[in-house]
DNA sequence: TCCTATTTATGATTTATATCATGTTTTTCC
DNA sequence: GGAAAAACATGATATAAATCATAAATAGGA
């Protein structure tokens, strides 16, 4: 459904945005053990999220990754384009060339709706709301 | 979400639903270019759906696929299942251990519903059922 | 009984994903 | 201005998914 790689993105994201800001900046060393991944595979995906100004960084001494309120602005599904590179959302299920919203194939017609609701909230949930209802302890979120 | 192999698996199966019988058998090269698949890879895949009896097959000459009465009682999840080996359906959508449908975490809670809702429905759909809606003309199946 | 058409079994290859490792640049502090 | 601390860039390796190729087993028909 989405890569293991997007999946260490949006956590990492979430947590940059409920225990950072630019006075406050998060190391690598310091978030890899959360997320649950290697430290240098870590590395490699903030730098990712930060060239495509998802996440803020700041180099050299006293730097490190952080979250503006800029960066919220994003969806999830922008992360997860990022790193899958938007390949992941086909339109048909099975696969079927001839087979869009319009004239949902078989299965698409059944099944379809499932995964068409799980885009519909990538595409529509900002990073800013998801940190908000995090907040205001609506939602749950152990790292 | 499910893998190329298994959504050819699904087609396949869906196919032989539709135009074989014990009768009427089909053979790989015959069905290969529908499904969109190379002919060996297609064999391997109907292989594989004949060892776990989701598919009936017969060797040598006259021989060939096919789908009976009892191959349509699995559900669609037990195609995916033979196939990806049920790998896929791990609880968490970000992969958070300590998350569950009791428990759900952040994103499982908005987007987990698509999910769930999408696993449901491979569950519970029959190969049979999903048949006999294309043959009554309810849905559509362009191959 | 032998030949041919077919599934079946197995292994090799390619491609994509995930992961690791190392060197380079930039910034701040002393 | 030099040294240390950090992100940044790049390439190498490992693992898994997808695909291809070939030989063996089986069944039917002449």
């Amino acid at each position: 459904m989405i890569s293991k790689t997007a999946k260490y993105a949006i956590k990492a994201v979430i947590y940059l945005g409920l225990h950072s800001s630019e006075s406050h900046k998060i190391l690598t060393r310091d978030l890899y053990e959360k997320i649950q991944v290697s430290e240098s595979y870590l590395a490699k995906i903030l730098q990712e999220l930060s060239r495509h100004n998802i996440i803020s960084s700041a180099k050299g001494r006293n730097g490190g990754f952080y979250l503006t309120r800029d960066n919220g602005d994003h969806t999830l599904m922008d992360i997860v384009r990022v790193l899958d590179g938007g390949q992941y959302v086909d339109s048909c299920v099975l696969g079927i060339s001839q087979c869009n919203a319009e004239h949902p194939c078989a299965l698409h017609d059944k099944v379809g709706k499932g995964k068409t609701e799980f885009n519909r909230v990538l595409e529509e949930t900002r990073v800013s709301e998801l940190i908000a209802d995090l907040q205001e302890g609506d939602a749950y979120f152990p790292l």
